[in-house]
DNA sequence: AACTTCTGCAACCGCATTCCG
DNA sequence: CCGGAATGCGGTTGCAGAAGT
């Protein structure tokens, strides 16, 4: 509540650190460590604010503070985590473990959205900014909400993070029954709850799922009439803040009637509209429509129905072209969903959209031959190098999210 | 060489959240 | 529960050096 007074002060020191300054405040958290940031400048004999010293610390000083030059690694991870969370650098950050949030912003802020502006990708949501074409058959819209629900249910698993982190301060003993009764535990370096993780967070399943879904060749995502998928057996019970309910009047939609029941259901049906030919593209302002002719790839413009059977134990969809049926023990997995999607199609509207973004690495933000096998309008361009070093975007978004350790983040 | 513009980054500002008496 | 203090966080600013003219 309220801002702090201790920068107000007059006769403290502003703007860039001398490195007497910066020697002074290093020896002195050598020492005693920070303790407590309002009273350190007194100790440690300088003439700034806490807040002024603490910045300094945790963006400078600190060190465990990797410097210099962006990995690749690290741009993709920081885009991937961009695009999943949006500004908050400090949630990127905690996945990058040696990076302070501020180096992040600022090299998002001058790097990387430049690039994506470039490429004429919104930095904002991820997306072509010319999203019409993808509108027209219902897979942006689909793609909204999944995004959208993503993002809800990291902001979730934050607020499930605190609960837990307010019980365990409460009672330690009732922590420890709430550990028991889950199946993870969610982290921070900071945090006090460093404990073995034990199994994936069920709710990544939304995650997991998102992207599987995402990495569905774009031909079967085209919607026809009503594509319904249901998902049975997400026992969501458990976490006290589930509410994995959203909706939205336009279809398509993302629904939940019943989350909690002991075994809920989540209901994701999306609507489409039924034009016949939805073939999947997007347009970059940057590039020709043919460049994009590759994603979809339908040439029948068959467009396949969602909308089987469903039991406690599977999920069963038709397509045009085969038939599929996961199965829905304890876990609802990207995996499941993706090895099914791949009997059908190697080639995904993912792959297609990743290579394209990363390869702007090259400057001219063209579609190399290596990255996609369509007929684009052999504007072909020299990025194939950088598809090399750049793939799988939304994949590797679930990578990241399903490789990362829950102890490095206070997010997963 | 002088000047202007651009770029990158450290640091600041102020709101939000959490802590604690 | 309340309210002040402490801390966290994200947006923005200002400056130094690089690049361009």
């Amino acid at each position: 509540m309220g801002r702090s007074p201790c920068c107000d002060k007059v006769g403290l020191k502003k703007g860039p650190w001398t490195p007497e300054e910066d020697q002074k405040l290093l020896a002195y958290i050598e020492e005693h460590g920070h303790g407590s940031w309002r009273a350190l400048p007194a100790k440690a004999g300088l003439q700034r604010c806490g807040k002024s010293c603490r910045l300094r610390w945790t963006n400078y000083l600190r060190p465990d503070i990797k410097r210099g030059k962006f990995t690749l690694q690290e741009e993709q991870t920081i885009i991937q985590l961009h695009a999943l969370l949006g500004n908050r650098w400090s949630a990127i950050a905690t996945h990058l473990p040696k990076r302070t949030d501020n180096e992040i912003k600022n090299y998002w802020n001058t790097h990387l959205k430049k690039r994506l502006v470039k490429m004429g990708i919104d930095p904002v949501t991820h997306k072509p900014k010319n999203d019409t074409l993808l509108s027209n058959d219902g897979q942006s819209k689909y793609a909204a909400n999944l995004s959208h629900m993503a993002q809800w249910e990291s902001a979730r698993l934050e607020a499930e993070a605190r609960l837990v982190r307010q019980s365990k301060l409460r009672s330690n003993s009732f922590q420890n029954s709430i550990f028991a009764s889950q199946e993870f535990t969610t982290t921070s370096p900071s945090s006090p709850l460093n404990k073995p993780v034990v199994g994936p967070p069920r709710c990544l399943d939304v995650l997991k799922a998102w992207n599987g879904i995402w990495t569905k060749p774009m031909n079967e995502i085209t919607a026809s009439g009503s594509a319904t998928i249901s998902v049975t057996g997400l026992d969501l019970e458990e976490s006290p803040t589930s509410t994995l309910g959203y909706f939205d009047q336009n279809a398509p939609h993302i629904s939940t009637p019943g989350i909690n029941g002991g075994n809920s259901t989540v209901l994701f049906e999306f609507v489409g509209n039924s034009s016949g030919s939805s073939e999947g593209r997007i347009m970059n302002n940057e590039e020709s429509e043919e460049d994009w002719k590759g994603f979809g790839n339908s040439s029948t413009g068959q467009l396949p129905e969602y909308k089987d059977g469903i039991n406690e134990n599977s999920v069963s969809f038709t397509s045009g072209l085969q038939d599929l049926t996961m199965p829905m023990d304890n876990t609802w997995t990207a995996e499941s969903l993706r090895s099914n999607a791949d009997q059908i199609s190697p080639r995904n509207f993912v792959e297609t959209f990743t290579d394209l973004l990363l390869s702007s690495n090259s400057g001219d933000g063209g579609l190399s031959e290596n990255c996609t096998e369509s007929d684009n309008g052999g504007e072909g361009g020299n990025a194939s190098e950088n598809c090399e070093d750049s793939k799988n975007y939304w994949n590797s978004i679930f990578n990241l999210v399903n490789n990362s350790s829950p102890s490095d983040s206070a997010m997963f």
